[in-house]
DNA sequence: GAGTTTGAAACT
DNA sequence: CAGTTTCAAACTC
């Protein structure tokens, strides 16, 4: 049985969660050993993280054939915090109770069970088999079996050197695991932690340790393996393919046992060579039929930076996203959700055949994965693509922040703060350790500007690319439905859009289709919007949550958090805040004059100022829409037949020259009138009756390719 | 559309 | 923490 450090248990629930838990690592990609290319530490010497273990984020994919049954005891609570590291997104597969709220980490402080449809995030450790050792630094810890088994427990750690370990499907026969950095020279230790079991979760307390043993060696071959993929995640310059990684690790599951999962050992395999794909092949591991995964290409066609199987049938919770050009990594966490959802809901993949196949995200200005996993809050769900992949594009409505996963030590962001939906994402590659708070809706947001292309393998390799596309949602709405939420577009001249002044900023969505000028607010500035977020979270730790949450017991449902501090407008007008939250004032507010409160009679007249004029807008809006619906309608209906001539409207004939011919014969009518000495009257009726004749020849000379001759 | 007013955010 | 400045939205003309 696997040994737990005491500073484990104690070390990790309460930093975790804490701001202080996460720190960026502040050097430089090009600073780093692996990423410089230099050379690494013997196989078997220690790594001292401080030093010699490069700030490589990396995101650990890897698969379980853990049965689902394992995952489907729902019914427990999260833990305390009310968050989770281990979620899945499974329909099938209620983890809810073992997945925390989206954006937050779970506290680890035990072992967990090594099971399918869980991710986790570990720190890399360094290790010295045999020695009883423990070290940890910030929530890194590491421990030594007495036989040697060095294996470590962590979620997010101070070390700089997180690990996303993501379990696919169960029964996943491939995973991934991005980016090794300098694991090919050095012998790495990981714990593979997982939960198979909402009660292990809510209890911590293990029932299964799985220690993987990732050292330099040789090629252990098996039968029926399961192959773990390792693919080398994208450098610090977001570009480099994955065969950047010439060798290779190997390693093996030192330990099993766990009720639940059955027991078995798993070997890495080296491949030496510029490959960067490592198989990881079980020595004993029950065989079973590989299920079909999904595998995320991003970057240019072709040549993928970035690749991570995904589980098809028990989505990952976290979702990669990649973006070239930039050298951060972004991963979307999202919760459980029991529901419906969505991914591949109606499009099983039952071809085995299947497996891997690459869903390429083609946009016009980026490249990026597209998460395939349901969210929590999601709201909708893009029309399933038509291929085969049965992929199924989500997204969140909720508020979101993002941050840059650049190497920023300041940028501590407290994770309770964040708000809900907000994602974190390693920077796999980047050389750097950073963590990414996306908004929910990012990838959404990018869709505003371009499509994207979902594309099978097949579609991967067509010169197009192509073989279905899905307008993804806006903010998180589908643009299948009508309710596309709107967001003012901002103005700002002076902040970049990096201060609270901006409501994009604030809200924590980037800037789209904004007047802004100068806009920091984006991808393209990732470093700097990161530390716009960083101060605003130090002067206002709750900078970005939602100024109007729910009242104290007794009290309105909703109430400003701060209250206002209007002076001059009697908190009547969209200056106040509360006023604009269409909420009273109540004794949080500090405003002078106020008259925004229940019984005020400025406010209620102005509500039914407000409620009239909205009255009348929508009369309004519903008459020009009949009427654009009538006129719609009535061309449509007329249209074919006064259009025959050539495609040309009636009044299209009605020409200057036809216009003075009808006059000329109107005038010889009264001439006519007037010679013959007839009354006014008949004067008229003849003029009349002519220029019917003139209206009648125009009518008939419309459905003619020729322009009317009009003779009188 | 330009200018003014307003109050939150940022700064000192 | 208070006073001041900056800023962008709301508002007015």
């Amino acid at each position: 049985m696997d040994v737990v450090s005491p500073e484990l248990n104690s070390l990790l629930p309460d930093e975790i969660m804490d701001t202080e838990a996460i720190i960026m690592d502040d050097d430089p990609p090009a600073e780093s050993p692996a990423a410089s290319g230099q050379s690494q530490p013997s196989d078997d010497s220690p790594v001292p993280m401080e030093t010699d273990v490069p700030a490589v984020p990396e995101i650990v994919s890897l698969c379980s054939d853990a049965p689902p049954t394992q995952l489907t005891q729902a019914g427990t609570t999260s833990t305390p915090t009310g968050s989770t590291l281990c979620s899945t997104t499974s329909a099938t597969h209620s983890l809810s109770r073992v997945s925390l709220t989206s954006g937050s980490l779970q506290k680890l402080s035990a072992p967990f069970t090594l099971s399918a449809n869980h991710q986790i995030i570990l720190n890399k450790v360094a290790s010295s088999p045999g020695a009883d050792t423990t070290r940890s630094q910030g929530t890194t810890t590491t421990t030594t079996t007495p036989g040697g088994q060095q294996f470590m427990v962590t979620a997010i750690g101070k070390s700089g050197q997180p690990i996303v370990l993501q379990l696919p499907h169960t029964g996943s026969k491939s995973a991934s695991v991005q980016g090794l950095g300098e694991a090919k020279a050095n012998p790495q230790h990981f714990k593979v932690v997982t939960v198979s079991s909402a009660s292990q979760v809510s209890t911590l307390q293990a029932q299964q340790l799985k220690t993987v043993q990732i050292a330099k060696k040789t090629q252990v071959s098996s039968a029926g393996p399961i192959k773990f993929v390792f693919t080398k995640a994208v450098n610090n310059k977001g570009l480099t393919a994955q065969t950047s990684v010439s060798n290779v690790i190997t390693g093996r599951v030192l330990s099993t046992g766990s009720p639940v999962t059955p027991p078995r050992t798993i070997t890495l395999s080296e491949t030496l060579g510029s490959s960067s794909k490592i198989a990881i092949s079980p020595l004993k591991s029950p065989s079973k039929t590989m299920k079909p995964v999904q595998t995320v290409t991003v970057g240019g066609v072709g040549a993928p930076q970035f690749k991570t199987i995904f589980p098809l049938s028990t989505p990952s919770n976290v979702q990669q996203i990649q973006v070239p050009g930039s050298r951060f990594h972004y991963v979307r966490l999202v919760t459980a959700t029991t529901g419906s959802s969505t991914g591949h809901a109606g499009s099983p993949i039952t071809n085995s055949s299947m497996t891997a196949k690459p869903m390429v995200v083609n946009t016009t200005q980026v490249r990026m994965s597209v998460p395939i996993v349901p969210a929590q809050t999601m709201k909708q769900v893009v029309p399933k693509p038509l291929t085969s992949s049965g992929q199924v594009l989500t997204t969140q409505t909720q508020q979101r922040l993002i941050m840059p996963a650049t190497s920023l030590p300041q940028i501590q962001p407290n994770l309770t703060n964040l708000p809900p939906g907000t994602v974190l994402a390693p920077a796999p590659g980047s050389g750097n350790m950073g963590y990414a708070v996306l908004p929910a809706q990012y990838v959404t947001q990018l869709q505003q500007s371009a499509y994207v292309t979902l594309a099978s393998s097949s579609g991967f390799s067509t010169p197009t690319g192509i073989q279905t596309q899905a307008r993804l949602p806006l903010n998180g709405l589908s643009t299948s439905g009508a309710a596309f939420r709107p967001r003012k577009p901002c103005n700002c001249t002076k902040s970049q859009c990096l201060k609270l002044y901006c409501d994009c900023f604030a809200n924590g969505e980037f800037c789209q289709n904004c007047n802004c000028t100068n806009c920091f607010n984006n991808l393209e500035h990732e470093t700097d919007r990161a530390k716009a977020i960083k101060a605003c979270l130090d002067r206002n730790p709750e900078a970005f949550k939602p100024k109007i949450g729910k009242g104290k017991e007794g009290e309105s449902d909703r109430r400003h958090s701060k209250g206002c501090n209007c002076k001059r407008s009697g908190c009547l007008k969209n200056y106040c805040e509360c006023y604009e939250a269409k909420i009273m004032c109540s004794s949080t507010c500090k405003c002078v004059g106020c008259k925004n409160f229940e019984e005020s009679p400025e406010r209620k007249t102005l509500m039914h100022l407000a409620d009239a004029a909205e009255v009348r807008v929508q009369q309004q809006t519903a008459a020009k829409t009949k009427l654009s619906s009538q006129i719609s309608d009535l061309l449509t209906r007329t249209t074919p037949a006064i259009t025959s001539g050539g495609g040309r409207m009636p009044y299209t004939f009605v020409t200057k020259e036809v216009a003075e011919v009808t006059c000329e014969c109107l005038l010889e009518q009264a001439e006519q009138a007037e010679l013959n000495q007839q009354p006014q009257a008949t004067a008229e009726r003849m003029i009349l009756e002519e220029f019917g004749r003139c209206l009648m020849r125009i009518i008939s000379s419309a459905g003619k390719t020729d322009y009317p001759s009009i003779n009188c």
